[in-house]
DNA sequence: CCATTATATGAATATATGTTCATACGTTTA
DNA sequence: TAAACGTATGAACATATATTCATATAATGG
């Protein structure tokens, strides 16, 4: 996977088969961290009661504050987050700014997410 | 949703009725807690690292250290907190431990996450 | 142009989190 | 039973994170 070629199978513990078969199906560093990264930013109470009301209606930040119950400078830092991690886009609308799921790839992600919790 | 009855509604800056409805269809919030807990053990690159590997092999934390590239309590650590997210399973073979993915679902939600990352 | 409204952002603070070190636990083997 | 091995765990530390407060920006209406 990465320059590494199994270099470290043969001093460790154990089954050193195993560990470069791993290795080379391992995910790449930087796709592990940003895939960490994303779920990261999913995992925060606050983020993901934006994002699942969000995946019913698009909503201006002051609404969305009034909804999960919290400040209007905290809901805008995190809406921030949420930007960066591509999974809010907005639109401008006179001095409002109306958020809504980047797209449908994120609810469906909710989704699977909520369904894992409640299976049991 | 809760026990509140829209009762925001009447004085926040704009859109009593976007509020409200949403309110009504917002998740619990036990639920958007527990959802965030599962999204937050996701949302670390060693962590992550981890469960895609087992996703291909079951593997003895040994063999997970040397995988990942860290030190055998640091993993023990963190699957400590996948097994509290019911992320991973694990069976006791003689002295090992050998760890594997909770059920394939975990999978799905890994395979969305990477998706939404290659996705741009 | 000034006041108002909606949103964004920087600084500060309290809290949470990940890794390391030392050590404990449990199983196997000598 | 003692030693060795694989794993788990508690404490400590450094770092990251979420919220609040104050204030800035941007757009609208008077």
């Amino acid at each position: 996977m990465n320059n590494s070629e199994c270099d470290v199978c043969e001093q460790l513990c154990e089954h050193p088969q195993a560990i470069c078969r791993a290795r080379s199906e391992a995910l790449a560093d930087e796709d592990a961290r940003e895939l960490a990264e994303t779920f990261k930013i999913l995992g925060d109470t606050t983020r993901v009661k934006i994002l699942q009301i969000l995946s019913r209606c698009e909503l201006c930040v002051c609404d969305i504050a009034a909804v999960v119950g919290m400040g209007q400078s905290a809901v805008s830092h995190q809406l921030r987050l949420l930007r960066g991690a591509r999974l809010v886009k907005y639109r401008k609308e006179g001095k409002m700014v109306l958020y809504s799921l980047d797209d449908d790839h994120i609810s469906m992600l909710l989704a699977q997410g909520i369904e894992h919790i409640k299976h049991r």
